[in-house]
DNA sequence: CAGCTTTAGCGAAATCCTTCGCTACTCCCC
DNA sequence: GGGGAGTAGCGAAGGATTTCGCTAAAGCTG
């Protein structure tokens, strides 16, 4: 039977599609290539993860080609916010604010990051003050 | 046998963590009861999950009184922390300032927000400063 | 086109998470 | 101290994720 479409990337999910984005339309073998760099897993293994992502529509096929190459569905950003928002909903209590003011306040803030950041924050609150 | 100990807590152990951190130290009725008002599941299923929770050394239990009290082994910041840093090790690349700048630059970010924010940059950069 | 290598896929095993039924234990009240 | 109510815990079922063996199909090479 088919699965709940696009629900969210499991683990090994998630370190597939970090391939794809990386290396763009990949086949299935370029990607267990890549994969065994983080784990030791058979071929088979992949092939059967593509298949289930597949189903779930977290990668598209195109079968056009032989090999099959596949991609993912969805671009980086959308699934990264997709998977903060959620971050923000089941561990800070829905408050994005205090999930960013924690990220600033660790210790691997590098002050060229803060000043980037501030410069994000200025234009944004141009932005809020014309509105 | 026993659980790899404090791996991340899943989705339910989070809910359950949520509440012993709002509530403080709690009986597992308390906890049940509490979870009832998210989800509705047996009153077995709360005492197992306590149970999983206290073998992975996500909670610790106070047998010294009737009935057993439960709380969160750790805090709140401490485990938020570990989670952040996994999603941005999985999701973002290692990359805070990734995760700063999409959080940022999503629609729910406030002005008052904002200002929050950059107040704490501007403490943190003057510390730099002075390092 | 025969045979070897690579690719695709199915089905089942192994593991983890979540659920609960059933049993035993503790506590309290009469 | 006996009986009912609430508490603790075990073991197993059910579901999802991850793993792989085995088979079949496709492609390559001589």
């Amino acid at each position: 039977m088919s699965r709940p479409p696009a629900s969210e990337p499991t683990e090994v999910e998630l370190q597939i599609l970090r391939i794809l984005w990386e290396r763009g339309p990949s086949t299935a073998r370029q990607v267990h290539e890549a994969l065994q760099a983080m784990k030791s897993t058979n071929y088979s293994t992949t092939v059967k993860m593509l298949g289930v992502m597949l189903e779930k529509q977290l990668v598209a096929r195109d079968d056009s080609v032989r090999p099959q190459v596949f991609q993912a569905a969805h671009t980086r950003p959308v699934v990264q916010r997709k998977m903060l928002r959620r971050m923000v909903d089941t561990v800070y209590g829905g408050s994005l604010k205090a999930l960013v003011l924690q990220a600033l306040s660790s210790k691997e803030a590098e002050s060229e990051d803060l000043t980037e950041i501030r410069a994000l924050i200025e234009d944004l609150e141009a932005k809020e003050g014309n509105a």
